[in-house]
Order: structure tokens, then sequence, then C-alpha cells
DNA sequence: AACTATTTATAAGA
DNA sequence: TTCTTATAAATAGTT
């Protein structure tokens, strides 16, 4: 829409690419805007100029449309796995939730350190059985002494093995990754 | 843009709202892949309709997207905090950097688990030089015995205290807040 | 930054 | 709904 018609590409002229982006910048905000207004609709758009400079619009809050949107891609995951990190989920958004409303008080800290402790603990006893159950299915039943941790938890497994490679004098999957207790995304 | 003019304001009629809202839908992502490929820019568009239903376009990955974005962010706050957090953040990206790849490998997971207990630690241990500070200034210097975790590490402050309002028999502003060592975005 | 000639998006109608 | 088309809006090239 303009003077003439142009192919979709990258526009080779610095200055005409800057005064493009400017322009069509704005037209896309505009859009965003216009899009969540009249269709009552959750937008959210983030621009980064080919210098880094940030350019953003969000019709909520930017947090709460990229909360959303990780929420909607955790719940597309979990159909998929193993379930039991459920808890995990819960303490992240439990985290997310917190620091959206800013700085922690010390009860919700305190509160917060109690669960991490105890994720810690409950992990270390879910990676024990894991591995226990690994180890007594194979053949090579070599005892790996757990490893422990500064805060008193053993961490089973055979640590020294576990290389992003498969072992070569085994021709089985190398072992099956493990989810640590906390979950970003 | 159409046979009439219209204002920007919600659009009553739900049908046309939904007609509108996939046309515009469709415009707003399409002009969004064009600006990021003539201008050469990194976007990311996430819609989510008045249904829930999400619709969205990442010039490179959204998730890509948001880690710019939160990292941006997060370097404009911590041109105001005290600093000192700093390493909480490395921790959290590299946690998101891990669960971006996918799962864990033991490896990984164990070197997760030492850094987040070591974090447990440190966080102890500014917390007690922050509450110290705090009851040095002040006038009730009501020790406070510290909660012990179960991982062994003691959490100085008045717990007792920390309500969500100030308490009555004071009238100085209620605590400051802390943040956690682990900061989600 | 403005200014238009054109292209593009889309509101309303079929 | 999908297609059409008149019109509004965006913008490419220019000043």
């Amino acid at each position: 829409m303009g003077r003439g018609k142009i192919v979709i590409r990258r526009i080779d002229n610095s200055t005409s690419r800057q005064v493009t982006f400017s322009k069509r910048r704005s037209g896309l905000l505009k859009k965003a805007r216009e899009l969540s207004i009249l269709c009552d609709a959750e937008v959210g758009v983030i621009i980064f100029s080919s210098t880094g400079k940030l350019y953003d619009y969000a019709s909520t809050s930017m947090n709460s449309v990229i909360e959303r949107y990780n929420k909607l891609k955790e719940e597309q995951n979990q159909l998929m796995n193993p379930a039991s990190e459920i808890k995990d989920q819960i303490l992240t958004d439990e985290i997310k939730e917190l620091n959206r409303k800013g700085n922690l008080t010390y009860q919700e800290n305190l509160k917060l350190h109690k669960k991490v402790d105890l994720l810690c603990q409950e992990n270390a006893e879910l990676r024990k059985k894991a591995w226990e159950e690994r180890d007594a299915s194979e053949a090579n039943k070599s005892s790996h002494p757990p490893y422990t941790l500064s805060n008193g938890y053993d961490l089973h497994g055979p640590i020294h093995l576990q290389l992003s490679q498969p072992q070569p004098h085994s021709n089985e999957p190398p072992p099956k990754s493990m989810k640590l207790g906390l979950q970003l995304q």
C-alpha cells in the first residue's frame, strides 16, 4: 500500500529499512490495539528492532499474556508427560503468582523456602526410587554410592555414567532424563 | 477500511465480532510476519480469542522472544535493585535454558540441585544479615529465635510479626519485603 | 516529517 | 460461511 508494490524480503537500504520499521511498527501496534478492543481479545505484541530496542503492546499486561501463554503450553505438554510432577507445577505457579504481585513478604518468602526445601527432599526420594528401579532391571548392578547434597539429601544414581552420549559398552538407550523439581518455562 | 467507517469499541453482535476477529487476526499476523522480514526484527504476537483459543506468531520462536523480553525487563529492574541477586538471575536463566532444551540429564539435574541447595544457604545468610540489621536499628530488640529449615539452615527474622498489615502497636511502615532467591518471571 | 499515489485491509452485503 | 466489492486505512516512494 503505497506508491509501488513491494516484495516481502529484507530491505537492504539501512535508512529505508529503518523508516519502514518505524511506520509498520506503529501500524502493527495500532492493529493489535484495535483487535483487542473490537473483539474482546487478549493480545500481546513484542517487537525487537534490529538494533535491539524493544517496542511492545499488551491489552492487559505483558506478564498476564505471557503467563497465559505459558500455562496453555504447559497444559499441552502435560498431556504427554508422566504426571507426578504436578505438585512442582503448583509450586511454580505460586512463585510466579507471588512474583507477579511484586516483592514477597517475609511470611510468603518463608513459606516458599519451606516448600522448596520439601521439594528438594521429595525429588531426592523420587530420584532414589527411579535409580533403584533402573539398577534392579539391569545387568551391571555396580552400586553407585549416593551423592550427598550439602543439605543432607542423598542423590542416588550412577552419576559418573551420566554423559550426554550413551555409553559405548551398552546398546540400550541412554537413561531416561529426569526433570528437576523446579520447572520454569 | 471497508464499506463503512467504524469506531474502535467492542463489537456487540457476537457473530460479526467473531467474523471481524477472524479477519483482523489473520491481518495482524500477516503484518507481524512482514515487519519481521522487511525490517529484520524479532517479533512475537500472542492472541487469545474471547473464547480462550490461542493464535500466535513468532519470527524466531516464542520462547526466544519471551526470554529476550524478560531478560530486558529484568535488566531494567536491576538498575533499581540492590543487586546481589544477580546470581539468582543466573540460576534462573540456566533453569530456563535447560527447560527449553527439554528434559534434564542426570548430570544437569544434579548440578541444579547443588545450585538450588547453595542458593538456599546463601539466601538464609542474606536473610540473617538483613534481619540483624533491621533489629539493630530498631527499638524493639526482642530476639526472634531463627526458624530452622529441615535442611538445617536458620531463617532469621521476626516470623510471628510478619503479617500483611503493619502491627497496631507500631507506626513505622511494615518491614521491607524480601525477594526469594528464586525469581521467576 | 509531510505528502500523495497506490496498494492493502476489511466492513458490509450477497 | 465463503465470496465480493466499495471504501477506509496503511504505507512506499517522494518532497
